[in-house]
DNA sequence: ATTCCTCTACTACCGCAGTAGTTGTTGCCG
DNA sequence: CGGCAACAACTACTGCGGTAGTAGAGGAAT
């Protein structure tokens, strides 16, 4: 039930403010979001849509509503490559690593000293744990 | 100019028939995404829309309509990918390579290969280029 | 030539993200 | 006590992706 596939910028923006920031009243996130120039009534707009969705919830401090993020952002994040994964490299997630090389946009001495760490923590993990 | 941030799914669909076509007609794109069950008229009405925006490009055989992409998926991917790492991962691109590994999308091997091969592709580069 | 078929063009509609105004409530401050 | 400031609720509008029906134009078949 909890997988928001469609998720918008500003959305997306408030989930990262919200988990960031654990609980947050609207005009803090307001705040958080003062780039965008927003009206203070457009994040509460925003804010009770994504209520009804079930992405978050409030509770009431005086006359504020402090919002708390629902989903998590693993769930999110997994949604979201998934489906661009799917939609740009027909599934297939090593495809979008390849373009992230192929752009330039990563190098592969990252790659490199990404993989000894991992390999570090599995070697790790399987020493220290039963299971 | 040629940067189409916002593509809805059905566009990627219709941009990656005419990538592998190269060329194809409204009954062929339609014909590609049967399993969407979309009238024809759906179709060829994104097409239109598309063109108007100029992600595609037509010309006339007889009666039919035959398309062409004008976007490269080079251009699509870097974009689409750089925005969602950007909404994301703050735009840190190793980021989202590491949500891929803890994911369990990718495996540490594949990464190995991939990068066996890119050093391997390099390799041949320098040695015929000047940079 | 008339009918029929195949395509595109036009138009419309739904749903949703995004944006914000207006209104109503309520606490605070002088 | 009366009014201002803060804040949520309700409402509305725009833009766009997606979806499709209907109309019109041009060829094909008879």
């Amino acid at each position: 039930m909890e997988a928001p596939r469609n998720l918008g910028d500003l959305q997306l923006a408030i989930l990262r403010v919200l988990w960031d920031r654990g609980d947050a009243a609207v005009a803090e996130v307001h705040g958080d979001l003062a780039d965008r120039q927003l009206a203070l009534t457009t994040i509460a707009t925003m804010l009770r849509k994504m209520e009804d969705k079930g992405l978050v919830s409030h509770r009431e401090n005086g006359r504020q509503f402090v919002y708390h993020a629902v989903v998590e952002p693993d769930q999110v994040q997994r949604n979201l490559v998934g489906d661009l994964v799917g939609k740009l490299f027909d599934g297939d997630p090593m495809a979008l690593v390849n373009h992230l090389l192929r752009a330039g946009e990563i190098e592969l001495a990252e790659l490199d000293e990404l993989r000894a760490r991992v390999a570090a923590a599995e070697r790790r993990e399987t020493r220290g744990k039963k299971s």
